[in-house]
DNA sequence: TCAATTATTATACAGCTGTATAATTAAATC
DNA sequence: GATTTAATTATACAGCTGTATAATAATTGA
């Protein structure tokens, strides 16, 4: 009946006993990263929260101080998988060719990062919206990107006179679009977005896109 | 001193005279059409749009009867313009070459488009809602981003064995992305990201990118 | 052992938001 | 010219949300 397995049953306030402890602090994390990687910012509902962890709303306060507690602690927390992810994904050989490189990267996303979807559609939601914290956020999305290009770069791949700013730009778009649009894409292909064989047909026609455009052959 | 040449002076109930009407119920679909599109629809604010449009909250009940009204008469305003745009940036000479029509599509679209980028905007917002209209809205863009595709399909330039539908994505990513993370583009450029100069090196970079990839020359 | 601290729920509250209704004034209609 | 209708503001209200405080129960430590 229930979906998940939570207790329906009321906690008692108080401090619970030693033997039934459980780590509130984390389950009030998760279920925040949880609804801002679906919900975005903007929805965000501490009470909505509270419910998903299973425990009452006064430890939100407890915790985290407030809401922007709340949502600093599930940034900070995000941008650390995040980096830890990208580490792997971006690593760069520089024996390799650009071409190949990508190629690697591309499959490395497939296999690293999509069983971690929720941070990269909880970065999606960091780069649209409009606080501090997001903007420095994103810059480190971005300066990590950046850092691929030019250790592509490196390897003498990319063609001079290529605008090296918007090359990134719209490697982002690439990658943040889909977490974005997820919905609309789900619906237009009658199926769920995020299902494996979907990943890999997306990334395999982004690979392509980015080394040999959408047109050429 | 105040940034719109709206009138301080508060306006007296009761049906204004003839010579002083104005149109309130277009005003108010405005005011919603531009806060939706720079805020989304989740922040959305009755008493926002009616201050912004210098009209008591009153009003947006009387000609919309509701937000839901509001949204769905601007959603449909909106679709009609981008309707108007698309039809002539997606004109399609069957004789040229598919790069041909991409680099003039883009042209185009500098053109066209970004004198009203707002409805883009808008469109971006559509795109990451979940409601069923906005879902039927992304429908109609997502068929005339096919249609073009399709078209240039008939004069023979597009690879085969390429997945066609996430060709379309792809294209959506890159032209919905700078307008959802306006933001970030705006903060890392250290400049507003729709100025004529920046869109016009953007739009450049996605040409080639579309026709010969990010890393091929 | 008993006071302080910690983990937890419960309750209260004030502000914002969408909606509903009333009041007001001018135009339109008959 | 009287009545209805239209355009407009004003006020009221109920529900939701973040925050604040109080209450409760167990552990820790002096």
């Amino acid at each position: 009946m229930s979906q998940d397995s939570k207790s329906n049953d009321i906690r008692p306030a108080g401090r619970p006993k030693a033997n039934e402890r459980a780590n509130r602090e984390a389950d009030l994390l998760e279920a925040a990263i949880n609804l801002i990687a679906d919900g975005g910012f903007e929805s965000l509902n501490l009470r909505q929260v509270a419910l998903r962890a299973d425990v009452s709303l006064g430890l939100v306060r407890h915790y985290f101080g407030s809401k922007a507690g709340l949502k600093s602690a599930s940034n900070k927390a995000v941008q650390r998988e995040i980096a830890s992810i990208f580490a792997v994904v971006f690593e760069v050989n520089a024996l390799e060719s650009a071409d190949q490189q990508v190629e690697k990267m591309t499959q490395r996303l497939i296999v690293e990062v999509y069983p971690k979807i929720k941070y990269f559609k909880y970065l999606g939601q960091l780069a649209i919206s409009n606080d501090k914290e997001a903007k420095d956020s994103f810059e480190v999305y971005f300066n990590t990107v950046k850092n691929f290009v030019e250790r592509l770069d490196v390897t003498q791949q990319l063609p001079d006179g290529r605008d090296r700013t918007w090359a990134i730009f719209q490697f982002i778009f690439l990658q943040l679009g889909p977490v974005l649009i997820e919905q609309q894409i789900s619906n237009i292909l009658g199926r769920d977005a995020f299902e494996t064989d979907i990943i890999r047909a997306r990334v395999t026609s982004m690979s392509r896109m980015l080394t040999s455009g959408l047109l050429s052959a």
